[in-house]
DNA sequence: TTTAAAATATGATATTTGTCATCCTTTAGT
DNA sequence: ACTAAAGGATGACAAATATCATATTTTAAA
């Protein structure tokens, strides 16, 4: 079993406010496993009894709609936990998580997060500041869905991957969704999705080679997202 | 000036946690005063000094979209706590607080607020469950101005003014909202939310008297919220 | 490798929603 | 009470978006 004190996410996450002897605690009761893509890491309305760790990957966090629509809420990588909400709330899930790539993945029991909420007061602050994080950016992503078209959103949506996942050698953006997920995150049907994808492409803003997008005129793509 | 411990609406937030003795000191330090119908507590991008206690009416959290228009995020009635993302965070506030009636609130240093957090885990235990309660409403209310029409939305936001808010004697929505406010909360252009609420009333589903709406097929409106 | 299934693409069309113009009604200030 | 300004209502039309049909390409399984 890996030990928690040299794994590198590690600092990205509210786990950086513990210490060696809490390190050591944590690394006796996580549970490593991989994740492979396409797999669910838990379901909507799941009570879960821990949180997760992302060591490496990327998952969405859905919701099923009444329509009977999927959306994707938000993209979480490596260095992120989740279920936290879940947790503090004493609530199942209000979100599914579903592997967008083979992950590697660590699982914390509820008893052992507990622990540390009580012990370590910087711990419970970090944890909080993700949350109140998490707030502001659901809010965000809320009041662009009210009152931005889906053109401006699809363009908001392609440079928000570039700049969260970045870019392979041949500059294509390296998180590869299918039309299907980009049409869930921004809100719309997956037609409507694909033709404009067509119409940015004839365009000349992006290019596109199968599940490759390029990015080809950032200037103009920030101009529409606004 | 009021003494918090005989204050009511104390009971609904995270304040509840607090002892007799943190409530005098609480008494000692707060800031009592009224705010009248449209006016602003604060502004997007104001930093707060403190959190704000409410003791009654009701206010909107605003954000101006690029677009010119303001969306409101959520409404927020007597016993909540506004500012507290924003404290947490030390951000910025990310939304802006108006007055929808004529409200009572108390103001409450940072100092204070954070002496509470480091002295009573409940406190922040509590609080940290309202910023969480929070983020899944903003995350249920993100799903649906993704996933369902105008008309969708806004027989669910009528729902919820009935529930949130409650009736009066002659069975008429209590808060009262301009058309524009409710086109802002379910993100469409304020013709499109008269037409439809014309069209709501001629379907005899809700009955229209000036400002006064009042509800009279919930079962209908419920399947078309769905 | 072959083949079925899934994903992508595109046209035609319907529906939803937004915009602009105009008129009516209510509200607030003098 | 009068009047201007704001809010509300409605028609006509335009634009955005969804839906349905179908063709093509890619992917994954036998």
């Amino acid at each position: 079993m890996g030990k928690c004190d040299q794994c590198i996410v590690r600092e990205f996450s509210a786990l950086k406010a513990l210490n060696k002897d809490e390190l050591v605690k944590l690394a006796d009761c996580k549970t490593s496993y991989t994740v492979k893509k396409g797999d669910i890491i838990f379901e909507e309305g799941d009570t879960l009894d821990g949180i997760f760790c992302i060591k490496d990957g990327v998952c969405k966090l859905t919701k099923l709609s009444s329509n009977g629509k999927d959306q994707i809420v938000k993209l979480v990588t490596k260095g992120e936990l989740l279920g936290q909400r879940s947790l503090i709330s004493e609530e199942p899930a209000n979100l599914g998580a579903v592997a967008l790539e083979d992950m590697q993945v660590c699982f914390v029991p509820k008893s052992q997060v507990m622990e540390f909420f009580n012990v370590n007061n910087k711990f419970s602050l970090n944890m909080m500041k993700n949350v109140c994080h998490d707030l502001k950016e659901a809010d965000n992503v809320l009041v662009n869905l009210a009152q931005k078209s889906v053109k401006e959103r699809l363009a908001a949506t392609l440079l928000y991957l570039h700049d969260a996942f970045g870019i392979n050698e041949d500059e294509s953006l390296k998180i590869q969704l299918s039309r299907d997920e980009i049409s869930s995150i921004i809100g719309t049907a997956t037609e409507s999705c694909i033709r404009l994808l067509s119409d940015f492409n004839k365009n000349g803003w992006i290019e596109l080679n199968g599940k490759k997008i390029i990015l080809k005129d950032k200037k103009e793509l920030r101009k529409l997202a606004e």
